[in-house]
DNA sequence: ATCTAAGCGAGACGGTACGTCGCGTCTTTGC
DNA sequence: GCAAAGACGCGACGTACCGTCTCGCTTAGAT
């Protein structure tokens, strides 16, 4: 598709790939998104802007990267004590001092925002931030569908919507106050909605 | 506070300022918010690019301006047939086809992705769109409250966030499919968390 | 013929234009022709580097106005002492001397070599400085053939081409000495082939 | 002198120098000098940047060989028919056809234009080109002076820097039409002063 | 006949400069 | 006296080449 030939990845230089994600991720904390450059972001890595060229085609890119490659790992199964709402809550309120965490918020508002405005690296942020994030709820929501805890029929991708979305909207969009006081309302009135009919 | 002198009010030009949004917002929706410019609003606007800036201090603020001189008027009351789950069904199916069209959602995009990298913008355009948008829905739900068909001791708005932000989300993010049967069904579960105790 | 728009002369700003043509003299002497970068005058200068690529096309051109700016003054008529040989060989060695000053040689070499290379700037190059440079031995030798002292049918452009060229050739391409002696040899050849015929 | 040991001329690659050569003459013609690239010249060479780097100092110094490498068999003896003039007519003629062929022009201009910037290469330039060039005519003068037609004490060295530098500076600086009627002129012109007083 | 060290094609790398775009400020000119 | 026009200092863009540096690979000459 492109007609620029590909550049061979076995030659690639690790040292400066490490480099240019911790250049990446300590300059959006410090200037934000908008004021990240690539510029900026070779000079602290000490690289030519043409090896973050080569392998990047933005800066959204860039950092999608550096946060993935810390984040892989981060996705876990969610605890399982039987109790569902326990659970839920516990999550939820770990997430909430996460989103107030300066550090951790700065690179993961700034994928979202790009993504939002790029449809090609949404994708890549969906599939590889959101959806992993997504389907650990789903597959606890699961066990507890299969405990009879939950309505048979629910649909278990929306109910996690309805948990999560509110959550990072209000987040995202500063539409009101992130504490724990607010998921754990969320989390009672979601798990009305799937209680199983008697 | 500003060492600089306001701008006076009274002889601004209203022939520039009509002008000055119709040109950011097709602009827009031709070249999107990354590639909007100052300059380029001022071109084709036929306006110097000292007579946006005197009155607005980014492209965001223009564009909210713009947006909101369109759309001022299109917050109304939620329609009240006594059905609680087929009014709002008739509204957020409707709330999705706007979402699906091309020249109202890249404004709307562009601002929603602009207000959540900038806080200032971002208390604007909650308190100009977001806030009267939910606002509607709570009154509604009030309503149903007020006769008895929703909980009465329900946080309505979270009840609201739980009904907008999924599908808020799917759009702005691309996480899912848009559509008439995702909204019913959302109602639907929304719906089943409100019913009163028996 | 240009499809951008010609900048406004009169809105120029001249205390730009005079910081472009010091820094350019100043840096083609301390770095080299091969070495000036419009950045680095730029820099040096104060100034945008737009504001550079507005008004010119290259560095080469930026040098001649430079050179020019000072030199347009320096042309002056030769002196007519009445002894032909004598007011060529005062002035030639002049000529020879500001050769061999660093300051005055490196714009100058700069220029030709950069006339050399481009023929658009090379016309420049002579109609402003070679050409007028020329006429002025021209004008010596008509005053002294009307005195009889050269032979009447002699082609004066090509006797100053015999006088001029092997000492600027000598200075450019470094083909030879360039010393007071030199030039004296060469006029006094010049000359006995200019005699009139008996 | 080099911390870098030398290269191992025994082992050089034959196909990759003439390569190179051709490349580089075919490119100078097409592009010209400024715009000639070592990397261009690699890639048409089908050779490595290094193969470069390791045998030539410069894009300069690669064009020198390749020039050369074609032109050390042309520098040939004038004829000598006995008539002076018309030798010397006879030669120029030839060189102003010559510095009209475009193919040839392209690379020799390019050397002249390098030369002069760097002194390093003027030498070579001068030691290998020009100097050869020039004492052919010498050589040709010098027989006319035996035979009694120039006079004894007459400095042959600077009289054919009178004969070629108006053409060469004529050529190099485009100060004037070079055609066959000027070279005639001048031919006459300098023997004119090279006659044996009587 | 084998080994080994060089030249080689290839191209990634840290850099510098290119020429362009848009920023936000400032100045000039005309209505 | 505001507005159009746009020049200005500035900073970043994405590209082209620079000259250096590995990588295998091939290809002698020395063993």
């Amino acid at each position: 598709m492109s007609n620029r030939t590909a550049p061979d990845a076995a030659r690639r230089s690790e040292r400066s790939r490490r480099a240019i994600f911790e250049a990446a991720l300590s300059l959006v904390g410090e200037v934000g998104y908008d004021k990240l450059t690539i510029e900026g972001i070779a000079a602290r890595a000490g690289v030519g802007k043409q090896t973050i060229y080569r392998w990047w085609s933005s800066k959204a890119a860039v950092l999608l990267d550096a946060f993935t490659a810390d984040a892989d790992v981060n996705i876990a199964a969610l605890p399982d004590t039987g109790d569902l709402a326990a659970d839920l809550k516990f999550v939820l309120r770990a997430t909430v001092d996460e989103f107030r965490d300066a550090k951790w918020q700065a690179p993961y508002r700034a994928l979202a925002v790009a993504g939002a405005g790029d449809p090609e690296l949404s994708a890549n942020f969906v599939a590889r931030l959101l959806e992993p994030g997504m389907q650990v709820y789903v597959d606890r929501l699961r066990a507890a569908q299969e405990a009879g805890q939950v309505a048979a029929d629910a649909d278990l991708r929306i109910a996690v919507e309805m948990l999560l979305n509110p959550v990072s909207h209000r987040w995202l969009m500063r539409t009101g106050e992130l504490s724990h006081a607010f998921v754990d309302t969320l989390v009672d009135m979601v798990l009305d909605g799937l209680r199983p009919r008697t």
